[in-house]
DNA sequence: TTTACTGCAAACATTTTGCAGATGT
DNA sequence: ACATCTGCAAAATGTTTGCAGTAAA
């Protein structure tokens, strides 16, 4: 669970302004289960009438990035999304495909993995992405209700 | 590697129809060291006079990639692309960001590792995609000359 | 008071679609 | 012959940008 406060305090340390509308998103994003796209965001904040723009949104989704208060998916379908997490260590994300939720997964030994590959392929490594989707535990006990 | 006729061979054996389009596709593809966006590849098309429309691109790519002939990447940058390989067997990529040659990785013990993380978090997985990035032996010999 | 930020609207990029005609089998 | 495909052009998405005004520090 990413806390608005902690958001809001990443971008002021970073030197970004506390605006109503950062203020807002920060609200949003953190009270999100899981994932969602911009479309989703900015339809909430327009549901409860925060003032935020499509614009807006898109740039402060950006910087939220940047500081990795945000992730970017590419969800199987095809579609961008962007999940809350925490700043700092590298990691990966299980996203559930019926609800969303989402967890973040630390090593797991995926760098150790990615370390043989690198050794096996003769490639260099600077990066990779690790996404695994599937049911969370709540939705897979529903579907044999 | 993979050439032409296996593209054509599969289409052939999936029920469609071998047109002009698509054997210059599949020829065009083939002959692409590495990953490819869908720009380029119609760029590519009418540089080469082949008739290809933007349309028929996409819609070749989008038959190809039901077929596993080809498969979709997210970039670290955020493009789309789409990479040849061999059908059937589930597997996973590494690509050179310099020159965009690609590799496939069988296995590797990504799907033990799946299947842990799986029952640690308590999701049913029913797929997951993992993506390589860094410089090829032969970029990164050349970054060095 | 200064500079970052926002809204707006337009521009852009990418992918999809409807339809009439061309083409593979 | 007949269904599948293609081209064309328009539409639907998704994201970015310039600029003038607003608001945070």
């Amino acid at each position: 669970m990413v806390e608005t406060m902690k958001i809001l305090a990443a971008l002021e340390t970073a030197g970004y302004r506390l605006t109503t509308p950062r203020r807002a998103l920060a609200a949003l994003i953190a009270s999100r289960p899981g994932h969602f796209t911009a479309d989703e965001l900015v339809g909430e904040a327009r549901r409860q009438r925060l003032g935020v723009t499509r614009a807006t949104a898109f740039r402060s989704l950006e910087v939220l990035t940047e500081l990795g208060l945000v992730e970017r998916l590419d969800m199987p379908s095809g579609e961008h999304a962007f999940v809350a997490c925490d700043p700092g260590g590298h990691h990966h994300h299980i996203v559930c495909s019926s609800c969303g939720r989402s967890a973040e997964i630390q090593d797991s030994g995926i760098e150790a993995l990615a370390a043989r590959i690198a050794r096996q392929t003769g490639y260099r490594l600077d990066g990779h992405r690790l996404e695994l989707y599937g049911l969370c535990s709540t939705c897979n006990a529903e579907q044999y209700q």
